[in-house]
DNA sequence: CTGAAAGCGCTAACAA
DNA sequence: TTGTTAGCGCTTTCAG
């Protein structure tokens, strides 16, 4: 790989005029241009990131912290993220932690020594010490999962809200025995769609029964297989159910199914975040959609305005519950 | 964020000494050290990876190439990557291309910038003749496409014969109409694919239909629903489906759902990949699996030997059928 | 065992 | 308009 030098040499200019061609910035000449540019194809010379890098501390590169990329409730965010990144001229990285504060790290290393200009984090287990740390004097943006009353600005949804509003509907449809298949409540979110299940339940006067929640530790399909079994097994079975994520609810589903309930006349299922594959489920599955490109989108937005040294503001959407056939008669 | 100097003044040593106390090589008294050490602390110093690679040319950073993260396929086989790239102190960057070529010459560019140490791709439509060109002074593997008779070391199965088994299965169930629903054949896989699905209709003297045979252009839930719609359409229709994704198979499932045709008694289908969902639908999928976190691991220990300078060969490793409810009366 | 200094590739201030 | 040069943070020879 040729470098600025050589290729200075090749076209009998100085080092300096070759970086001038090569950031358009000050004035050259066409000719010395032209001899720049020659001297460069025929080098087939391509700056070096690095130098630039360690010179200019900024490395246009964005860092995005998620958990595990086997959970599609990422896929719309990360492109959501990706567009606004590219059309600032910014390249994003993806960086599966799997929870590992090893992994993750290397990934603030990475921002701390301008190997990346920033994070977005996603990741709930996320150690908010290190981030807070971290944060202190480089761009952090927390997505969906946040720290309440911390100082890094995040974007999310009202979980508690969204939660009321999907348990509400189950009680509305006339469930008045609705279950929670949550997940571990170390996580905000999980706490306050917790709360949300509650609110719902007192206003309506039901109950809380402890043995209908049910708390798992991952988010996968097992886990909700795993769980609705066990919400099976009770004396008093659950006439309806409302799992934190869509994979929890799927697992259920495939569960009734494996049990010969019928969904929903037996039984109603309401999952959360509007995967893909909650719409190829039989029943199709009734589901509360985050605006995850949205999300996606206005958190690389506030991490870029951040960068630039911009103060931002955190921010809260919109959520909207899909009515769909695992709640519909 | 402090550097190397302000470490060095605030030991009462050289650079050199604390560089050298950093990489634990040479020798330096244990006082020495130990007042390196306590500045280091004092001063909350992080080694610069900008200085360091710069210098070094070298980044511990391996690119993994996918065209997007919405496809769980490539989900284990991250995993086995992350494995072995973290066992031999390397980390792992995940990089969407969406099948972009402009995305993909930001990445190949952090390759030839040693901002990472090699790359594996992943995606099927990457631009061969740039990565081919990358390859000539860079560390490169293909992981599950590759290219026929080129000269980047690849891991892979073999399609051809994998298909082969699939259709076979089906034939051998007495289904004598089966459809394939197959990808864009500008993919290798794809042509592999369905090479062997030709192969096994023509050993059991069943005639290839060119109307049983549709291409998607992509792989998602939605185009497996659409490819199941117009075969259902068809005056004679298919009593068995192989598609070549799990995504597409569940799909046609979803379609058959939908249209009240019984799964396997009237289509049986036959999916690729062994992704998690496809455990979950109703009836479970038949379906190939690839040893995807092999593939993954296999990947990285060749990359990694590749970076070390020595001489990688291409792999093919086994592929399994799995057995379920879509194919099992 | 330790320090001084060169240099990795680049940009920008300053000079010409 | 163009060139010279310092310096980003680090490692590593070469001296001492």
């Amino acid at each position: 790989m040729a470098n600025i030098q050589q290729v200075a040499k090749t076209a009998g200019v100085s080092v300096a005029t070759v970086s001038r061609v090569l950031n358009k910035a000050t004035s050259v000449t066409p000719e010395t241009r032209l001899k720049v540019e020659q001297a460069i194809k025929a080098l087939n010379y391509e700056p070096s990131m690095l130098g630039r890098n360690l010179r200019n501390s900024e490395s246009r590169l964005l860092l995005v912290l998620i958990p595990s990329i086997s959970n599609p409730f990422y896929t719309e965010i990360i492109n959501g993220i990706q567009n606004i990144a590219i059309a600032n001229h910014y390249n994003i990285l993806l960086c599966e932690t799997d929870s590992n504060p090893e992994r993750e790290n290397i990934y603030f290393h990475m921002v701390k020594n301008k190997v990346a200009d920033g994070v977005i984090s996603m990741d709930p287990t996320v150690n908010m010490q290190k981030l807070n740390e971290l944060a202190e004097n480089h761009s952090v943006i927390l997505c969906s999962e946040y720290e309440e009353g911390g100082c890094i600005p995040y974007v999310t949804i009202d979980n508690e809200l969204a939660a009321y509003h999907a348990v509400k509907h189950l009680i509305q449809l006339g469930m008045d025995q609705v279950a929670l298949i949550n997940s571990d409540e170390k996580f905000l979110y999980a706490r306050q769609r917790r709360n949300g299940y509650e609110r719902a339940l007192k206003e309506f006067q039901l109950p809380i029964r402890e043995e209908w929640i049910y708390n798992t530790d991952q988010l996968d399909f097992q886990h909700g297989v795993q769980a609705m079994r066990r919400l099976l097994q009770l004396e008093e079975r659950p006439t309806a159910v409302f799992a934190v994520s869509d994979t929890l609810a799927i697992g259920a589903l495939k569960e009734l199914n494996t049990s010969g309930l019928r969904v929903p006349e037996e039984i109603a299922v309401v999952g959360f975040d509007k995967i893909s594959f909650s719409n190829m489920t039989n029943p199709t599955l009734t589901t509360v959609s985050q605006p995850m490109y949205q999300m996606g989108c206005t958190a690389a937005t506030m991490l870029i305005n951040q960068i630039k040294g911009n103060k931002v503001e955190s921010i809260i959407l919109e959520h909207e519950l899909i009515i769909r056939e695992s709640t519909m008669g």
